[in-house]
DNA sequence: AAAATTAAACTGAGTACTCAGTCTGTTTTT
DNA sequence: AAAAACAGACTGAGTACTCAGTTTAATTTT
């Protein structure tokens, strides 16, 4: 493995686990093995290192997603949310560390400023809720979901679920013992309740 | 006002905005009038500073959470319920400063060592969690929710409503416009669906 | 009521330290 | 040998916190 990525992978790391301001140089060029210098030469500053962080994380996500929308198959869309959900705590375990990074407050606060940042967590935003969002379409088109504003739906699911994920990344609860009443209250929420008569 | 409540309000904004590494003594020096020296005075360390404004804000918000209870009267649980998120969203809107705050990390990376901050942070997310679990053993009660698992169903609503929070904190999403649908989305999430036949 | 005494509140220059980023030079690759 | 990659000492600005001393306010003594 070249430097370069040595420097980005402890970066994502220290960043996520320590804070972008509480993570020096020095550490990253401790832990990398890598001199000041070194870590200078391939990144201008210490921001470009963060945001080279986001834009390999966001490739990575929107990989992650095809392939997870490619490999599965739904019997219906409330079935397809189900997967939808289990699919987002998937990944926020196999990316722990960028999940930490991504509740943060610096990725934002940049944002405000840096529309490189603003564009890369808005792909990233955009990219989950449009899961969620096609789990919808598809239940309203087979019938297992009532016929709800489909986005804001999806909005509002995604904040019960990374809401879960902060949970678990800020050891507020445990978050495993939700699981199952999340999936029910999703159905609730979302089920198509036929009407009689 | 005494030079140490200036300080304590002037900290709570800055931290709040700015990070709580990102907030200088000396910042927090010129922005109160007050000299380096007298905040040591009245505080041993900046992370002292901290701990008494996260004791301040707890109070305040039992305080809040008290009077809420107290003149308010619901004929039903779910009812209750809609109101339990309506003053949550108030409370965010009133006291933002400290919302913004509380979605920071440093809170609960200092609660992990300090178990003082700890238990401040416990009582208010104890607090908050309550509100809404009363309100679903109300409902239970009177046969407007139905009998599910009343505070894990409890923590759920509490993560979509803290994120709808979140989404307006940090700018993401218009969260005035999920407002209404929040509101739906929990009824449906709740409502007793009596079984027929 | 004026003066003397005490205590609390306040000041800002100073301290030791950390930080991101630079500079100069060396090693490795092409 | 030229270019790319690497190394680490160095810089100057910024950091939380200290301390010796000053000002203000309250209390006691005359």
């Amino acid at each position: 493995m070249k430097k370069k990525e040595i420097i980005l992978r402890a970066a994502m790391q220290l960043f996520a686990r320590k804070g972008f301001k509480d993570t020096s140089m020095a550490e990253l060029s401790k832990t990398t093995g890598a001199a000041e210098g070194t870590i200078f030469y391939h990144f201008k500053t210490k921001q470009d290192i963060f945001l080279e962080i986001l834009k390999t994380a966001k490739e990575e996500i929107l990989f992650e997603f095809n392939r997870y929308t490619e490999n599965r198959q739904f019997e219906t869309g409330i079935e397809m949310m189900d997967g939808a959900i289990s699919f987002y705590l998937y990944l926020a375990g196999l990316k722990e560390d960028f999940f930490l990074l991504l509740h943060r407050r610096y990725p934002y606060e940049l944002a405000e400023v840096n529309p490189v940042c603003r564009q890369h967590l808005e792909s990233i935003y955009n990219c989950f809720v449009d899961i969620f969002e096609q789990a919808i379409l598809a239940g309203q088109a087979d019938g297992s979901i009532a016929p709800l504003p489909a986005r804001k739906v999806a909005l509002i699911v995604f904040t019960m679920v990374d809401g879960l994920v902060r949970f678990k990344l800020y050891n507020l609860y445990d978050a495993g013992a939700l699981f199952n009443e999340l999936i029910a209250s999703c159905r609730r929420m979302l089920e198509n309740k036929p009407v009689t008569g």
